[in-house]
Order: structure tokens, then C-alpha cells, then sequence
DNA sequence: CACAACTGCTTCTATAGAGAACTATATCTA
DNA sequence: TAGATATAGTTCTCTATAGAAGCAGTTGTG
């Protein structure tokens, strides 16, 4: 029978749902991957059934695992790189366009800029990988983006043609360097569009524009990509709630 | 022994959530009122303990109550007026200027515009309150409100002088009008500052302005408040979690 | 072959109770 | 009076158990 690990002094739930996460982490649970049941779980650590599962609701409360109601419990799929698109509302979602777009306009290895050195955790000036890219909706572009990868994670990454990347690069991460997003904080600030900028997004210079600081992480926290995208403000807008 | 109404179908705890839901949203419980402890509500309703544990927990999560270890369960007061200052950066932290302040512009009756017709969900053109406040921080502008209220809700407030309204508004609709906003939706943009706008900011025409527009509701879900902001993007931060 | 019924699995709801941990107040002691 | 101690009430953790509800695949039936 496996052991709980960590602190004694802590509660038993959260020391499984400490178990659980870290295996998630380590890439011992892919997501997708079906959890144990509670009763298996319960049984295999030796607790009570109610205790697995607070151990599971507390690891679903905080978006890592997804339960289904007669099914079972899986670790979840975080889709979010739609999310950012989310925040954009375009002109109609008529099926008349060509959808979401990606356009790699160039990726070299150059050394880390102070903001994304400082939110990787590694020192300014350290050769990374850098790529540019617009992502366009319906044809019209909506996204510049500044992306930075730590050069000892991704440099399976180089080898790949660009034209090969697809849309979307998170599932290109996992699939070609082993390297999967869990969470990622976003701070979001408002500035006058550059002249280059405002070129690629079809503006004026001058004009507002979003920008959109992201730093993604993996399941144990590791700092993973750092990006920074500009985007037309009049097409832009983002919901919370607040309490 | 009070009974649990509501829908039978639905589960026990689920029912009794709802049952101190709508007991807030009427006034019956106000924010920082203590709520009866576990044990007593499952006596009250004739409850297992941890039945009343889950409905207690559900409002916990909804942030309408909040759980002190060894002490009680209150309700909770959502104090977010102060939220939207968090999404702003100041230069510096220091105790030197005079912290935040509030002006009140303008107060009068006029005709509810479209957008905040829509969020109120009253007939464009009803006759509402309207006020325009300027809100600073050290003396330093930072946003520019309008806010409309529905006259049926808020007609004391036209009694009070403007002088007397004090930094927080929220509290006042409480103490004037009886009316607790529970939550708040908000919806960001940025756009190029107008004239007036800028010049309320001391900023230049043109130069990026976030717009904020906030829908406010009461516990029972009514729309109390529509207001429109507008802050300097230069000081303006707001961060998020995705996954 | 099509459709219903059954079976085994899962999560979900609910009960009952015990002791730990924490807070605040009252009481006792030096 | 000041500080330690006891006490009552609260939430928190954990155990043990039972049945309901939902899903998916298998089996039986017409």
C-alpha cells in the first residue's frame, strides 16, 4: 500500500491531493489520463472513502482534475490557448471565414530581454528561443505576438519547419518537447500602438492598443513560456466577475 | 422546525443553500451578520451535520459567506468598491499624498442611454439618476464614472448633499437606500481618450484610456448600478489566472 | 437485427458520530 | 492586577456506511 508523503501535521486529503498533483506533474498522469476512483483510491492509501474524495474535489476546484458523474475522474485538458482568443470578439461568427490563423514571422535563438528573463526565472541576456507571430481571424489580423522559451526545454523546437506548426502551440510543445502547460497568469495593460505594431494589426499608430503579458507554467510550477501580444483594442474585451 | 422549500428533486444541501441565499438577498441577514453555526442549522432543518457543512461550503465557494475557524460563519461584505483601485498602480506606495479620493461631478435626473438601459434592464429613455465622479489617488486623477441608478431604488440618494457622499459609494447606497450590491460584472476595453475625458485625466487626446463598465447586482440577482469608467492606461494593470 | 433489461462501475447525496484545532470568555492563582 | 488555566462553542478533519443517480457495456428477448 503506498504511503502518504509530505508533512505529517498536514491533513490527510490535502496530503493526497499533494500525491496526486505531483504525479500529475511529473507526467506519471497525462491529461486525459482516468484517475483512480475515490473507492480505489480510499482503499490504496488506507482512508476513508469521504477523505479521497475531498482529496479530489480540492484538486478539481483548482482545474486540475475534471469529474464526471458516473463515469469517473480525469486529469483535465487545459485548453486555454483558445482562451485567449476569447477575449476578442470579431465581426460575426459567420462560418465565412478561415477561422483562427497562426503566422510564424520568425524564430531565432537571441538573448532574453529583461521582462521575460525576469518571469522565467533566468538571468537577462541568457541565449533563448524567440519567436514572432501573427494570429489572424477571418483573415484580418487580431495578434502580434513575443514569445520566449527557455532554450534547454524547447530546442527539439528548432528543428521543425515552421510552416509544420499548426495554429495553435501548446499541443505542439507537448508533442515535440515533452512539455505540457498547466496554468498560465496573464496581466493586462493598454498602450499606443508603435509603428510596427500598428502596421501588422492593420491601425493607425498611435492607435490603443491591449497588451497582454502571459507567463505559462507546467504542472509543478516551472516557468515555461513567456509571451507578450498586442491587440486591437476595438475588438477586444474581457469579462470577470468580481465579489 | 422550519422546513426546506424549494424544489424537492433537488438535493437537501442544495435546497438549504438556497434557503440562506434568499434569506441575505431580503435583508433578513445582512453582510457581517453571523449565520447559525453548523450544529444549529442542522437541528433547525433536521439536518445530518455534514448536510448543513455542504450547504454552508457551496456559499462559501459563491463568496457569500465566509467560514472563521473556531468562530462562526458571517456573511460575507463584499468590499470590492476598493477592487477597481487594485487594478491600478500607483507610483509610488509611500504615505505621502493624500490616498484615494472621490469628487462628485454632476448629479441629476436624466434618460437612461441605451448600454446601461440594457445592463439595468429598464426601457431606454426612463428617467434614472445619473452622477459623474472623478476618483484620484494623491491628489492625481485616475478615473472618470458615470454611474446610473434606477429611481425607484435609489431616490433618497437625491435628498443627501454631494458633499457628504464620501470616498466608497457602495456604502452609502446601504445606509440611504437599503440596497447591498452581492457581486458585480465587468466588462474592459481600451479606446482612445476623448477630449473631456483627457482633459479630466490630465492626459493628451488621443492616448489610451481603459474603459471599464460595471453591471451591479444584489444578492437576488437585481441590477442595481451601471456604471462606465474611464482610467489612464499608463497606471492601469489587471491580472488573471487561465487554465 | 433492434430494442429492452440487466449488471457493474462510477460519482453523488445523506446519515451518524468522534476527536482535533481554534477562538473567546470566564475563572482562578500568584 | 497580571497572567495562567479552564470551559464552552465553533469549525475542521476523519471514519464508516448506505442508497440514489448516471454511464457503458453485456445480455436477453421479440
Amino acid at each position: 500500500m503506498p504511503q502518504l508523503k509530505g508533512d505529517e501535521r498536514l491533513p490527510r486529503y490535502q496530503r493526497l491531493a499533494d500525491v496526486l498533483r505531483q504525479e500529475i506533474s511529473q507526467g506519471a498522469r497525462s491529461p486525459g489520463d482516468r484517475v483512480p476512483s475515490e473507492n480505489e483510491l480510499s482503499e490504496q492509501y488506507g482512508l476513508a472513502p469521504g477523505t479521497a474524495r475531498q482529496a479530489v474535489a480540492q484538486l478539481v476546484a483548482e482545474g486540475v482534475l475534471e469529474r464526471f458523474h458516473g463515469k469517473g475522474t480525469y486529469v483535465r485538458k487545459p485548453s486555454f490557448d483558445h482562451a485567449l482568443l476569447r477575449f476578442f470578439r470579431f465581426r460575426g461568427l459567420n462560418r465565412e471565414g478561415s477561422g483562427p490563423q497562426s503566422r510564424i514571422l520568425g524564430r531565432e535563438i537571441a538573448h532574453l530581454p529583461d521582462a521575460a528573463a525576469e518571469g522565467l526565472r533566468l538571468e537577462a541576456g541568457t541565449p533563448a528561443i524567440h519567436m514572432s507571430r501573427l494570429r489572424l481571424f477571418d483573415d484580418s489580423p487580431v495578434l502580434v505576438e513575443e514569445i520566449w522559451l527557455p532554450l534547454a526545454l524547447f530546442r527539439p523546437l528548432l528543428e521543425l519547419p515552421v510552416e509544420d506548426f499548426g495554429p495553435l502551440l501548446y499541443p505542439l510543445y507537448e508533442d515535440c518537447c515533452d512539455q505540457v502547460i498547466a496554468y498560465a497568469d496573464e496581466e493586462l495593460t493598454a498602450e499606443a500602438a508603435d509603428r510596427t505594431t500598428a502596421e501588422l494589426l492593420g491601425i493607425a499608430p498611435g492607435a490603443p492598443v491591449i497588451v497582454i503579458e502571459r507567463l505559462s507554467h507546467g504542472f509543478d510550477d516551472t516557468a515555461l513560456e513567456w509571451r507578450r501580444s498586442w491587440g486591437r483594442a476595438d475588438q477586444f474585451h474581457y469579462h470577470t466577475r468580481i465579489r
